[in-house]
DNA sequence: GGAATCATGTGAT
DNA sequence: ATCACATGATTCC
């Protein structure tokens, strides 16, 4: 082989393909939780089976961050700098439920729409959702989208699939679901490539869930890429100040993980208090925007 | 710094 | 009605 031969994959942008995230779940597992006796990079790369050099390597490719500079970037001290920064960009238009609107909310530029009040009370009855997995940089994903955009975008680790799947199912039971990977690949590319983001046509979303919930994706819409809130903020922002606890519910229930950007929640202090899809995954988005900021 | 405790709004049963 | 929460503030160690 030749020199140029160690190049073959393309520098520019992280690679879609999901290869790198089990190796990096693994090691912001180790770290996160063993964080008392913080682990050596060797001591982790022995652990992993693999040379401090090429897990250097992987991490940096995957995260735009040593692992170094990544574990500070998921520490509390960064998190609350992420907060203070920026209010929210206080009630821009509102949007009617039921209502489409197009909007400038997110570097990916996302229009959405919400589905009415008897459309929500049928739980999805007489829609038809397809679904498909897909490798992504934050393990396998699973897209779902009804004929008006993507409606659904959920995680799994390897071999649990399945359970996403019947998580997501269960949101809206009447729904008919249909396998179709070709369908949703489409949507894969768009939302995972970020030299897709800013360009010509926006991301239809389709936000299936109550008024209240509707309210708080669209409030989380608004936070800026490498940016956080608080729950208590997004209370602030949809005009009920007292319902933090509520919001963090709302957060919880959000269908379309990474495009609706829950992980961007945190709480007052600054720390990561959950995440539907675990939390290491939380601290692996959160630290890979940081890394890409 | 925690741990315990309270007020709290929403959504599911 | 009642219960479980991806909260937050307060009040103790």
């Amino acid at each position: 082989m030749n020199a140029l031969a160690q190049i073959d994959s393309p520098p520019i942008d992280v690679t879609p393909d999901g290869s790198d995230y089990e190796t990096v779940r693994r090691v912001i597992e180790m770290i996160t939780l063993d964080y008392r006796d913080q682990p050596s990079l060797e001591a982790i790369a022995f652990e992993l089976g693999q040379s401090p050099t090429q897990l250097q390597k992987v991490f940096t490719r995957w995260a735009g961050l040593s692992p170094k500079a990544f574990l500070q970037a998921v520490t509390l001290d960064h998190a609350k700098r992420l907060l203070g920064k920026e209010e929210l960009p206080l009630l821009e238009a509102s949007y009617e439920l039921g209502l489409s609107g197009p909007g400038r909310l997110h570097d990916l530029f996302v229009t959405h729409e919400a589905m009415s009040p008897g459309e929500w009370k049928a739980r999805g009855g007489g829609l038809t959702i397809r679904y498909g997995f897909h490798p992504s940089p934050f393990g396998e994903a699973l897209v779902m989208a009804t004929d008006r955009g993507l409606s659904g975008l959920a995680f799994a680790d390897l071999g649990q699939e399945q359970a996403a799947l019947d998580d997501m199912m269960r949101r809206w039971p009447n729904a008919e679901y249909v396998a179709d990977q070709e369908m949703t690949a489409s949507y894969v590319g768009r939302v995972f490539d970020r030299a897709n983001w800013s360009c010509d046509r926006p991301l239809k979303v389709v936000l299936i869930g109550t008024d209240f919930q509707v309210r708080v994706w669209q409030s989380l819409l608004k936070i800026p890429f490498g940016k956080a809130v608080t729950y208590s903020d997004v209370a602030n922002d949809i005009g009920q100040p007292t319902a933090s606890r509520a919001v963090g519910a709302a957060v919880g229930a959000n269908p379309i993980s990474f495009v609706v950007p829950c992980h961007r929640a945190l709480g007052k202090s600054g720390a990561l208090t959950g995440y539907h899809w675990g939390l290491t995954r939380k601290r692996a988005i959160l630290g890979w925007e940081a890394g890409n900021a």
